[in-house]
DNA sequence: CCGCTGGTTCGACATATGTCAACATAGATG
DNA sequence: CATCTATGTTGACATATGTCGAACCAGCGG
């Protein structure tokens, strides 16, 4: 049960998937609403899942080894656990290929979070 | 010294304001770029604050007095607490005219942060 | 000057969060 | 199987965070 979770900020809808919110600026958030989104947003209030998830991020691929991405100053399990966070937090998905594990990012999730910022835009 | 506070995300540059930091998927962001980028996701990263900044930035000419949003299911002290936040995060700028006080939002941190997003796209 | 209404600040407190060391697990390799 | 490397999980702990009630400050209307 690693990848079968559901996407907070996105709903699968039979072949992709939907924005969860309106742009901030199009109205004021239900409770709802608030609620998901900023279960995003909180997932990248912290410097470091922030380094790590733009790491994965830029990464070739959209892909990165947790070896390629540990560097971030703090001990490996910290690292375990903040990817973890992004990955409950519906940003990274991972996957175990031999001995490595890989981070990716979920490309639509991204392009939602910059819609509910700037309104409707050329993404996804 | 409510206004003069410097925009975490951006900085000011004689007229205008720059981006504190390229895309997310650009490349790798340092230790310095992240603490200050993560404030402003944290700052957005409760429900709550969450719900009053989209209050502020849909409402009417993107300010709103504290009672217009003010109901948000905790208490006053509380709606202060977080605009606050809020403010100290630079996405919001208050200002008291008479009885009351108006919250507005600082339209280029909203682009800014699109852009950390998604990447270079029309906006501002 | 007094009280009223809108907002902020303070103090307290329960809970959440970030961090690490120690332990556990998954493959690879001998 | 023994063991080594790469990751994840657990338990503990210090600190940060969200929340409230009470006290406090700012205009406004008598």
């Amino acid at each position: 049960m690693s990848n079968t979770k559901v996407l907070p900020l996105l709903e699968a809808d039979g072949q992709g998937v939907v924005p969860c919110c309106p742009p901030l600026t199009e109205r004021p958030m239900t409770a709802d609403e608030a609620e998901t989104a900023a279960r995003m947003f909180k997932a990248l209030g912290d410097p470091v899942r922030l380094r790590l998830f733009s790491a994965v991020a830029s990464h070739e691929g959209g892909e990165a080894c947790v070896c390629d991405i540990s560097d971030v100053g703090v001990s490996q399990p910290t690292v375990s656990h903040h990817l973890k966070k992004l990955k409950e937090a519906g940003l990274l998905t991972s996957e175990r290929r031999g001995t490595w594990v890989y981070y990716r990012v979920e490309p639509s999730v991204l392009a939602a979070m910059g819609r509910l910022l700037v309104g409707a835009q050329a993404a996804a």
